[in-house]
DNA sequence: TCTGGGGTCCTATGCCTT
DNA sequence: TCTGAAGGCATAGGACCC
């Protein structure tokens, strides 16, 4: 058996536990830049403040109704998460760790567990110790425990946020009930496609033919129908090291000179190469693009983007810098009001394991100062040592203008 | 004025080698 | 030596997830 362990509204939750005030009340949280909604309480579900809505378009409704509004603090939930996941791993040791808000969990051996009980007692501890709801569905496979997830959650009355998918006429009413657009792994395109096909609800999915299915939509379709047929074709994944690793971020305003648009993609190496030491990695190839603002149409648009070879493998700052500018002044072109830029580490291989080349290579000095740089902004704070491309004034800053007072305590040892 | 960021997997295509 | 089939690899793009 599976369980889908889902957070309830996580974000929103996580600023709850530290301003128990926000209680009853709406709330929502803000993405990078403060651009658009991306987490609401329910409260603010109600209210009709839809997932995505750009925010300079609802400050009206967030005035009007006392909407809590917070910039997204990353460092806050991504503690919380590890609190709830540790939680997690504690009743059962095969947990994967889906996304920051959800996990699933595989029950092995539990055949003589009461489980309606041993999912009450989950319950009751995450959200006793952590502050944070949570909802569990459970099921024969992953897809079907998402499925059954989704029924805990949308009955919370009834279900009291834990449902069981007990047999196959439980299966069946529970896919008759979900829309075909709800279902884990069908998106847009498929939903869209699918209707055309008068496929309108999951069960109507999972008795196509199997060849249909696999025509359109791949050997992922495939799976996935096999899923909800209460046939397993999922395990739960293991944590494997990144392919790729990327830092791109929409500017607070647009800019249209060269040397602030290599400040940002040198900020962004910068970034990319501290993420490949973390993991132990080096990359062979770095992506980089820009691109104008897609919604001023009255502007000249223009996006292009370039992959430079590295030619050897490596996860120095200094190095990394020189091959992502000379790739920016490749596709840079004057006379673009510029909003959103990214650079992208791939071709990725353990740091052990790089193979050195005799004509090229990494400076050898590189990697002690680069050990002292990641150990000096690990204490004095991300950013105490910067490097001379990057904006030592200081005049770029996310915009983040409502980030609440949550704190969080570590407690070492 | 103001619309996020970071990933994965799969398929199609073209080129090269066996 | 020529030819076609088959397989490997890189790349681009589409679809999906949170």
């Amino acid at each position: 058996m599976f369980a889908l362990v889902d957070c309830n509204n996580f974000y929103a939750s996580c600023e709850r536990v530290f301003n128990p005030d926000l209680r009853q009340k709406p709330v929502v949280i803000l993405s990078n830049n403060d651009g658009c909604v991306i987490a609401r309480s329910n409260e603010a579900k109600a209210l009709g403040i839809p997932m995505g809505a750009p925010t300079y378009k609802y400050e009206k409704i967030f005035k009007q109704h006392n909407v809590n509004v917070f910039s997204s603090n990353y460092a806050l939930y991504g503690d919380m998460s590890s609190r709830v996941m540790n939680i997690l791993s504690t009743f059962t040791p095969d947990v994967e760790i889906y996304s920051i808000d959800e996990a699933f969990l595989e029950f092995i051996g539990f055949e003589r567990f009461d489980m309606d009980s041993y999912c009450k007692k989950i319950k009751y501890t995450v959200e006793k110790s952590t502050g944070i709801p949570i909802c569990i569905g459970l099921a024969p496979t992953k897809a079907l425990s998402k499925v059954a997830n989704r029924i805990a959650k949308k009955f919370q009355d009834k279900t009291g946020g834990i449902f069981i998918m007990k047999d196959d006429s439980a299966r069946i009413k529970a896919l008759k009930w979900l829309k075909i657009e709800d279902v884990w792994g069908i998106g847009r395109q498929h939903a869209l496609r699918l209707k055309r096909y008068n496929i309108t609800n999951a069960h109507q999915f999972s008795e196509l033919p199997a060849e249909w299915v696999r025509k359109h939509m791949s050997v992922v379709g495939l799976r996935l129908q096999k899923e909800l047929q209460g046939i397993k074709s999922l395990d739960l994944e293991t944590p494997a090291n990144k392919k790729a690793i990327a830092t791109t971020r929409s500017f607070d305003k647009q800019y249209d000179d060269f040397e602030y648009v290599k400040e940002r993609v040198s900020s962004f190496t910068i970034k990319c190469a501290e993420k490949l030491r973390k993991q132990g990695s080096c990359c062979q190839m770095i992506y980089v693009f820009l691109k104008t603002n897609k919604f001023r149409q009255d502007l000249p648009q223009y996006q292009n983007s370039i992959v430079v070879q590295v030619g050897y493998p490596t996860n120095s700052s200094i190095d990394l810098i020189k091959f992502a500018v000379l790739g920016l002044q490749e596709i840079f072109r004057e006379g673009f009001h510029y909003k959103k830029a990214g650079v992208i580490v791939m071709g990725l291989v353990p740091e052990n394991q790089r193979q050195l080349s005799f004509f090229s290579g990494e400076n050898p000095k590189h990697s002690n100062l680069m050990q002292e740089i990641d150990r000096m902004n690990s204490f004095y704070g991300s950013g105490a040592v910067r490097f001379g491309s990057q904006d030592l004034g200081n005049l770029w800053k996310m915009r983040r203008e409502r980030l609440s007072g949550g704190q969080i305590i570590t407690i070492k040892g």
